[in-house]
DNA sequence: TTGAAAGCGCTAACAC
DNA sequence: GTGTTAGCGCTTTCAA
């Protein structure tokens, strides 16, 4: 197995890794003032400063990170963790994960933090989550997604571990969290599908989870102000998982009822639920309209075209690491919530008139 | 801006981190001794060890990894690298990414590394690149795409800094490179798309990168051994983009020459050109048939069902870090090519029987 | 079985 | 301007 020495000496012919006191001595000066040259100190003479960057250049020297962070008790490195669920660890693949991995990218970079990426069991998001912070690996830990382990999270908080939650707000919340609108996400799609003339609108998502029952406040919303009463059967707990959707259409099959309207919670699951629909023989949007959340890439090339709650991907990531870094400068930072956009296509879109 | 102190320590409130010699003191004992009783060293008093794995757990003390690390001079850190290009600096958006991210991630946990993740502008492959292994950040590098950069690379690994990337291999190829077999890749595709009856089949992909170069080489070799000759203006170049698959429909038909089918170098230009070809009037697969690339989660369940070359994500992971594990261990580590496999679905099928 | 002391590569007083 | 020195939090001889 690796043992990953930093000079990789176990080979035979390794060369030791160049280090200040070879600059020093190259350069007949003190460590201190190599350590001044490339910190753009001014107290340096600009002819010793040059001879130095010019000899750290030519021998590719660059400061150790980990030496200098450890002597200034500082350190950039941002802890950035996806879970996933033990019971069915597969692949990563919601698209919308990337774009959310991406707009993190960017917005840490932009900020001159690294990113320490790694996935996590659901059931280890309590201690395990705060490991790499507690060893002084990072200095905050950005979450996606909270999977109902809020009680978990709100014990991180209290310990004040810098960490920021992408969900959904909660009651006696002590960590701070960014979402989107949920419950004006769920409405706005729910409001949609009315206005096209949809009666029967089944939900699919886990109600169990918080950003779900937030739609679901949003859906049932929505359909009181309709006067349409809400009806149980129609919501269909799924989880967020490629097989999601068209478990979702067969769960609703096998109940027999009607319904001529989707609103699924993620544009993942609105795929496959269109997918599983035309197996059944049910064209979309003409005998179900669907509607999406998310708006990840795809939406815009899927057949048909989804209709789907957009959630701002880049402005989610520069407010998670702006809460997160303010979180660490000790300042107590606010929850957001971020504003939902309804995209209208084919899947669901303006193509029907008036009510059937 | 956020100073990050690793201790929060703007914070006017805030507690010192618990370190070593706080447990040492509280135990009675000294730095020494704790070290070796969190190490498991055999050199400790059972009693004395349980007092300070208590003490330890109750202050949620965990070692100092970076002290630990520039002490032993060790590390386990990989950086992961996605080239992006700066020109069009544009979400992550390839599914096919955040699956090998996936993959990458698991493989380096099972082997207890960490993953530092970042994107990187093209032009910028060779010195930057470096820049985390030189100043000491992490160990090793794993690259996801070559992105013609052939020459940076190689000297990367001339000067001995541990890389691996994702992508064809070259001949004078220094470094090493991990990928699925492109050329026979290639074949798969075009002999299903000949058995299939077609003649006029289009190449989507940018040969001057290498992969794309390989699949091309593959997908004339098909041709070649069907009698068919290659025609240049069925080769279109486009780049791995979501905007990709219908700019290479449009220009096609610019070009307004008959194709009955179209080989994809990714699945995502695969779902852009149905799309645009559908935009088109075309029907796939009657009126031409696709055949895409990587197998992503989507493609079984995009409509039509994608047929698709897949590569073996997981191996994938695995291999990239296997080998990066080797080079880091000084040990000359050689390009692997994974194999590839034909997966058919309706988007070029058996549905079709003899030649038209 | 434990402790004292040196040192990993770097920075920042402080002295000159 | 530059060097000397102490020390960041940890591990590991060496001595007891």
């Amino acid at each position: 197995m690796a043992k990953a020495r930093q000079d990789g000496s176990d080979n035979d012919a390794a060369q030791r890794r160049v280090q200040m006191a070879d600059i020093a001595r190259l350069a007949g000066v003190s460590t201190a003032t190599v350590s001044r040259a490339l910190n753009h100190s001014p107290l340096v003479s600009e002819e010793t400063r040059r001879r130095i960057l010019e000899l750290a250049a030519s021998l590719k020297y660059s400061i150790n990170i980990g030496a200098q962070n450890l002597r200034l008790k500082q350190n950039r490195t941002i802890s950035v963790l996806i879970p996933f669920d033990r019971k069915i660890h597969q692949n990563l693949t919601d698209p919308f994960l990337l774009a959310m991995l991406g707009s993190l990218a960017d917005a840490l970079t932009e900020q001159g933090f690294d990113m320490l990426f790694s996935r996590i069991a659901t059931d280890e998001l309590g201690a395990a989550a705060a490991a790499p912070f507690d060893s002084g690996r990072v200095v905050g830990i950005i979450l996606v997604g909270q999977w109902g382990r809020h009680q978990q999270l709100n014990e991180l908080a209290a310990r004040k571990v810098p960490i920021v939650v992408w969900g959904a707000q909660l009651p006696q919340q002590l960590y701070c969290c960014v979402g989107s609108d949920n419950v004006s996400g769920g409405m706005l799609a729910t409001q949609h599908l009315l206005e096209q003339g949809r009666r029967r609108i089944a939900f699919f998502g886990d109600i169990e989870l918080p950003e779900p029952a937030q739609r679901y406040r949003g859906y049932c919303a929505a359909l009181e102000k309709h006067g349409i009463a809400v009806d149980p059967r129609l919501q269909v707990s799924t989880p967020f998982l490629p097989i999601g959707g068209s478990a979702a259409v067969e769960t609703l099959e096998a109940r027999a009822i009607s319904y001529d309207a989707v609103f699924a919670c993620s544009d993942l699951l609105a795929m496959t639920a269109i997918d599983s629909l035309r197996a059944h023989g049910k064209r979309v949007p003409d005998d179900v309209a669907v509607v999406g959340y998310d708006d990840i890439d795809q939406s815009a090339y899927f057949h048909p075209r989804l209709t789907t709650i957009r959630q701002p991907i880049g402005a989610a990531g520069r407010a998670l690491v702006a809460a997160l870094l303010a979180l660490i400068d000790g300042t107590p930072a606010a929850s957001v919530e971020l504003p939902t956009q309804l995209i209208v296509r084919a899947s669901a879109g303006e193509e029907r008139a008036a009510p059937a």
